[in-house]
DNA sequence: AGTCCACAGGAAGGGCAGGCGA
DNA sequence: TCGCCTGCCCTTCCTGTGGACT
């Protein structure tokens, strides 16, 4: 009985002595959306005035939205399609306005799950996999057309989606309103990659380009506005001190305006000092957060990796501990197939090796560069700069999970 | 000027799992 | 149960390449 009174005082201790710091935590999260959205009025002018016409029963024109991560994008799209939904419910045209993270993992990354998901949103059931593509798209499409209204499709970060299949869907899609009888697709592409469109067929580029809006980054200032309207719902009374929310916008004005890292900052800056027991959140914790933000960041995927990739990352981090020159693509290869022999894998290929490298790269976790050696050759040249309490962590972790 | 290293990275295809209808 | 479909991971085979060395 002894533990359960240790987490009652715990509890009761949290109640009665804890001071306050937040008094509405979840304002400062990215699920949050708030009434009014600071410093995007041009965006949220064009863009609802493209989409007016819906209302009257026109079909609008398709967007495509680009602008880096943390600009808003996602957010005011959400925002304008919800308001939209709302006023035409009340008059003779309705819209319907479905959303879709094409990055969500095993929902929507392929074509197949993409189409899948979006009949799901309109009622009608299919399975995960196994039938055919053609036969999903007749349903997508008969689901779609007995709306008999306008549709509006918010694809989300839809270059990850391109980039792994190519844009033959995009084509699909922006055709597909040739064959509807009774109702009318938009699509609102969303993606924060700047020289996507590039890639995209010439066709499948000036339908979706009908019309065009570029989130620019917020810049410090206006930072530091999202920041203080927040603070001020998400915070309890004088509990932020003066240079806290300066610092986390001239943080996040650093990285590319990016105003959900700045929201991450200062959430967790005030998590922390919650947890310390501090009255007060100050400039130390926000440091402390840009480091927390990092770590956990960096564990959480090096927790998430499959087992071979582990492997790799193994060798890297044994590379980068022995050796002192550049680390290569064949030196981690020749310590991977050692581990694996002594752990009983079955090693992989130097090829497959190599975009598993990639991979790790992409994640963050290693620094991989194409460099050419000259007379040595061209390969990757590794760097795993992180910080040690970081690499002992991910050591650690790798350690109990690659045992034989 | 030419060679040649040590790979990068594209293309094609094999094999398996999960899931369908018949 | 079988035949068929897709996604996913991986292999095999291949061509391409920046720049130090000769």
């Amino acid at each position: 009985m002894e533990t359960q009174k240790t987490i009652r005082n715990i509890f009761q201790e949290f109640i009665t002595k804890t001071p306050q710091i937040f008094k509405n935590r979840e304002v400062l999260t990215s699920e949050f959306t708030p009434e009014i959205i600071h410093h995007r009025n041009k965006e949220i002018n064009t863009i609802a005035s493209i989409l007016a016409p819906s209302l009257k029963g026109a079909r609008p024109s398709n967007i495509f939205i680009y602008g880096l991560t943390g600009t808003g994008k996602t957010l005011v799209s959400k925002h304008i399609a919800e308001e939209l939904e709302k006023i035409s419910s009340q008059g003779n045209y309705p819209v319907k306005v479905l959303y879709i993270n094409c990055k969500m993992k095993k929902i929507s990354d392929t074509e197949y799950r993409l189409i899948t998901e979006l009949t799901r949103m309109l009622g009608y059931s299919l399975p995960t996999t196994g039938l055919p593509t053609d036969y999903i798209y007749q349903t997508f499409f008969n689901a779609l057309d007995s709306e008999r209204r306008i549709i509006i499709l918010i694809l989300d970060e839809i270059d990850a989606l391109v980039e792994k299949m190519g844009d033959e869907f995009l084509y699909n899609l922006t055709r597909i309103n040739q064959d509807l009888k009774q109702t009318k697709l938009s699509i609102i592409g969303i993606t924060n990659d700047l020289h996507f469109i590039e890639i995209l067929d010439p066709r499948v580029k000036s339908s979706l380009r009908e019309e065009e809006v570029l989130f620019i980054p917020y810049n410090a200032t206006q930072l530091h506005d999202i920041l203080k309207h927040r603070a001020e719902i998400a915070f309890a009374e004088n509990v932020l001190s003066e240079e806290v929310i300066p610092k986390c916008a001239a943080l996040a004005a650093q990285e590319h305006g990016d105003a959900r890292r700045a929201l991450d900052l200062l959430r967790v800056a005030g998590e922390i000092a919650e947890r310390m027991n501090d009255t007060q959140v100050t400039e130390k914790h926000v440091d402390m957060a840009q480091e927390k933000i990092d770590f956990d960041r960096v564990i959480e995927s090096t927790k998430a990796l499959p087992k071979q990739t582990k492997v790799v990352l193994w060798a890297i981090l044994e590379l980068s501990q022995t050796k002192r020159e550049d680390i290569q693509t064949g030196d981690v290869y020749d310590i991977y197939q050692n581990k694996c022999k002594e752990i009983g894998l079955y090693p992989l290929t130097q090829r497959r090796i190599s975009d598993l490298i990639s991979e790790l790269d992409m994640a963050g976790i290693i620094n991989a560069k194409v460099t050419s050696l000259g007379r040595y050759g061209r390969t990757r040249v590794i760097m795993f700069n992180l910080s040690e309490p970081v690499k002992e962590k991910i050591k650690a972790i790798l350690n109990e999970s690659l045992v034989v």
